[in-house]
DNA sequence: GTAGGGTTAG
């Protein structure tokens, strides 16, 4: 064989990241610097895609500063790479500093920064940056596949109708990404209909397209629209995955749809040959634990052949929340505990717990222990999107312009709620043990999505639907709120949380009250 | 031989 020279180190590298061996590649690449061979800019950006791919910024820095130090930073396939390399590591503000102070951008260096903010929870900063692409700068499709995600985060359907007709304007139409993305910017928008009318047109579905509509009916909790969607896909002669099995295993978790989830569980595996992964059986625990069988869903936990991690037990600590088993719930956080010592939303979930079980002892001590790991309870934002602008709403927010007018509509409602329905707010969700009652409710009162809502009523049309978006899961008080409010004021409530949509209608919710 | 894209759920 003829010398190696740079080029074929570089196929090698490249062959290795696509086999996943990650480790190999980059031993590949330090080995080049020994043997002498000239290392260039196609090198440095295959090897920093190398560490985009593991996810590791360590490696990537050594790349980073090697750049450095021997100029190649200016290139801007360099700078796109490691604005790659560090968006995927999830160090924005990295990617962000390259991407300032590279010269010559392309459209690459902006479609990767704002697919980086898309995908690391900051999509405001996404459609920022959209709007700050130069004249002479043309956004492609891919542009518009970094950025639909954003908006389908925020659930602004407004912004993302917008974002529709450019598309068309444009002429992106035709393109499968970007057809995907707007069924699911739609689905996430709450905009089931039009997410359908969309998917319909699509004249060449792929599994993507199917995985999305029917991911889109379960979040909805249209159990039955999922499946008759999910047999039709099959008919077709499309082979679902396994990411198209947690579609469908949600769909019928949302619904309550215990025998088809196991139905379509015994499918992935005995049809399908599918191994179940961490997804699909917390999906399991999640049905067993929603038909009341916690005992079996804890046994299930235990015999599965992986190992279950915090998602799995967390499906089953919530069944221990609705059906109020204590005991269990303390066996189960246990776990958790163990797996994921930081996330604060496992303790709060616990205290909730705790509280609906009026175990204060238990609350107090558990709020020792969220101060002694100094976790900081995460703030409750909820949004409301009216004429194309977004209305931020945070817990115990009193600085909004219509503060007295909402304050008042949301005592009034619990008022009447009181009167008519024997609510007792009794401090159920209120985190607070040592306030008395008064105090308690004062801060139930002041719960974002209360605020998001009671916004909606006092802001839009009569007959339209309000849509409401939250960053965490919905709390029990703002539910039976939400719940009386859309009895009420005959208005159809639709908030999206952080597991799924929630439709108000009537005095009944879609989820039917377990979540 | 180089860099950017969509999907579940949390």
């Amino acid at each position: 064989m003829k010398q190696r020279n740079v080029v074929s180190w570089t196929a090698m590298i490249m062959a290795y990241t696509r086999a996943e061996h990650y480790d190999q590649a980059i031993d590949l690449f330090l080995h080049m610097e020994e043997e002498g061979v000239k290392i260039d800019e196609f090198v440095i950006t295959s090897v920093l895609h190398t560490c985009a791919c593991k996810g590791s910024s360590k490696d990537g820095q050594r790349i980073h500063e090697y750049a450095l130090k021997n100029g190649m930073i200016s290139n801007s396939s360099v700078a796109n790479a490691l604005m790659d390399m560090y968006a995927k590591c999830g160090n924005m503000e990295e990617a962000r500093s390259i991407f300032d102070s590279t010269l010559n951008k392309n459209i690459i260096s902006w479609n990767t920064l704002i697919g980086g903010y898309s995908k690391n929870g900051f999509p405001n900063d996404a459609l920022h940056l959209f709007g700050k692409i130069p004249q002479k700068i043309r956004p492609n499709a891919i542009t518009m596949a970094c950025l639909l995600p954003a908006v389908a985060s925020l659930s602004c359907l407004e912004r993302g109708r917008e974002i529709h007709a450019y598309v068309i304007r444009a002429g992106f139409v035709r393109n499968h990404q970007v057809e995907n993305a707007l069924v699911d910017m739609y689905v996430k928008c709450g905009a089931l209909i039009l997410a359908r009318v969309l998917f319909d047109r699509i004249y060449e579905k792929n599994l993507v397209t199917w995985t999305v509509m029917i991911a889109g009916y379960g979040m909805h909790g249209h159990g039955a629209d999922a499946i008759n969607l999910f047999k039709q896909m099959r008919r077709k002669g499309m082979k679902p995955d396994k990411v198209s099995f947690v579609a469908i295993l949600y769909a019928c978790s949302h619904s309550g749809l215990i025998h088809e989830g196991w139905f379509f569980f015994n499918m992935m595996r005995n049809e399908y040959h599918i191994e179940p992964k961490l997804e699909h059986y917390a999906c399991m625990v999640d049905l067993l634990s929603r038909a009341g069988r916690l005992e079996k869903a804890y046994d299930f936990i235990n015999s599965m052949p992986i190992e279950p991690d915090s998602t799995v037990w967390g499906a089953l600590l919530c069944g221990c929340r609705v059906y109020r088993d204590v005991n269990l719930a303390e066996k189960v956080a246990d776990q958790i505990f163990k797996l994921e010592p930081d996330n604060t939303g496992y303790y709060v979930l616990l205290a909730n717990i705790y509280t609906e079980a009026e175990k204060w002892e238990e609350v107090k001590r558990l709020r020792e222990r969220i101060g002694s790991r100094r976790l900081k309870k995460n703030l409750g934002c909820s949004w409301i999107e009216t004429r194309g602008k977004v209305q931020v709403f945070v817990s115990g927010d009193n600085s909004h312009p219509q503060k007295e007018e909402i304050k008042k509509f949301v005592e009034d409602v619990v008022k009447r709620m009181k009167e008519e329905e024997q609510y007792a707010p009794n401090a159920r969700y209120a985190l607070m043990i040592n306030a008395d009652d008064r105090l308690k409710e004062e801060a139930l009162c002041g719960h974002s999505e209360k605020l998001a809502i009671a916004f909606g009523v006092l802001n839009s049309a009569y007959g339209r639907p309000i849509h409401v978006t939250k960053n965490l899961r919905i709390c029990g008080d703002c539910h039976e709120f939400a719940k009386f409010v859309s009895k009420v004021t005959g208005r159809e409530i639709v908030l999206r949380d952080s597991k799924r949509f929630h439709k108000f209608e009537e005095g009944r919710c879609s989820c039917r009250c377990y979540w």
